[in-house]
DNA sequence: TCTGGGGTCCTAGGACCC
DNA sequence: TCTGGGGTCCTAGGACCC
């Protein structure tokens, strides 16, 4: 358990690192995501803040973003290349002989006993000293007035949330400012009449759970109150499954077009859990189809193992199953690892 | 403006069992 | 015959995150 966590977040990240490996790109707009393919159905992934300024941010689909800043620089995005410059990032807060726990690519807790202003300035420092990049660094009593004080110090700030200003700070925001509660949720607590975060922190647990279920309802009323961790999963991250999607440019009705492209999908599947060196004890499938309709479908191997062509088999089965009617924009294969 | 890909955890209903 | 009350497991879908 840590006195103070800190929560450490890069700015821009994949725009960032892109600009590390192309100093000449810096000032200028510019766009991360997708393979950089023309017309491809997907969204952008970063935005630099000059991009940004113009209304395109993550998640903006390519084309739109494309359509409002044709002058933008667009990057396919580097997927191993980020991981290494998140590593190199990671073990720098490690240095700090600190406690780390990792969330993503671009974000993490440190925990500490110590100043924590005097560790958020000495982190800002090494991660730009050591990999040329610039973080935001919330200060919290805990994982949840951290993450929620980042928002707060973006970008490259230092911002401190506790208990003394938690309130004062959030208590007048829109439940969905809380990290956790998103647009769906905060419609349903609306319906209830509860619009803020104060409304939500002295309501009572029994009524959000009526509505919102019997751990969900109490968890919020606890975000709202501005409860969260402070103990850090500092061991190494297990995943519980390993999963491969695509959008295909063109929507797809052809059945053998579909089942080569789920073949393909679970054999890719396979590839990740051969790395991973472990079991898989079911397996899923996904299709999207147009108007954006998803199903899926799932089922238990009869032997857990790792065979691609067994994925490959169950997940055939799984779309004969789905069995598509209309024409489909998405399909997904899906391996859950036995219990670690 | 038709809306990615890769994850996690929770919910609810039905099956099944005692 | 019109009927229980737990408990657990399985599954599809939902919500959310980066």
């Amino acid at each position: 358990m840590s006195r103070w966590i800190l929560h450490v977040d890069l700015d821009q990240f994949l725009a960032a690192a892109e600009i590390l490996r192309h100093p000449e790109l810096a000032g200028r707009p510019l766009v991360v995501g997708g393979t950089g393919a023309p017309g491809e159905r997907t969204v952008v992934a970063t935005a630099s803040y000059e991009a940004r300024a113009h209304g395109v941010t993550s998640g903006t689909p390519m084309r739109l973003a494309r359509r409002r800043l044709p002058d933008a620089v667009f990057l396919p995005a580097d997927k191993p290349y980020y991981e290494s410059v998140s590593d190199d990032v990671m073990d720098t807060l490690r240095a700090t002989g600190e406690p780390v726990e990792v969330i993503g690519w671009d974000e993490a807790w440190v925990g500490t006993d110590g100043d924590p202003r005097a560790l958020a300035e000495r982190i800002r420092h090494d991660v730009r000293s050591r990999t040329g990049l610039s973080c935001a660094v919330g200060i919290g009593d805990n994982t949840l007035k951290a993450k929620t004080a980042t928002g707060f110090a973006k970008p490259g700030g230092i911002h401190e949330l506790t208990a003394r200003n938690w309130f004062a700070t959030m208590g007048a925001r829109p439940t969905d400012a809380l990290p956790g509660l998103g647009a769906k949720t905060a419609a349903k607590l609306a319906e209830l009449g509860i619009t803020t975060v104060t409304e939500l922190a002295e309501s009572r647990p029994g009524v959000v759970a009526a509505r919102l279920g019997p751990r969900m309802g109490p968890y919020y009323v606890s975000l709202a109150r501005g409860m969260g961790r402070t103990e850090l999963e500092t061991g190494r991250y297990v995943p519980r499954s390993r999963s491969r999607e695509t959008t295909f440019a063109e929507d797809i009705t052809d059945q053998d077009v579909l089942r080569a492209e789920i073949v393909e999908l679970a054999h890719r599947v396979a590839e990740d859990v051969a790395f991973e060196d472990r079991d898989v004890a079911r397996v899923g499938a996904k299709v999207r189809t147009t108007g954006f309709h998803t199903r899926t479908r799932s089922a238990p191997i009869e032997l857990p193992g790792r065979d691609g062509h067994a994925i490959a088999a169950i997940a055939t089965t799984l779309l004969d199953e789905l069995a598509p009617t209309r024409p489909v924009r998405l399909l997904g294969v899906r391996a859950e690892f036995v219990e670690a």
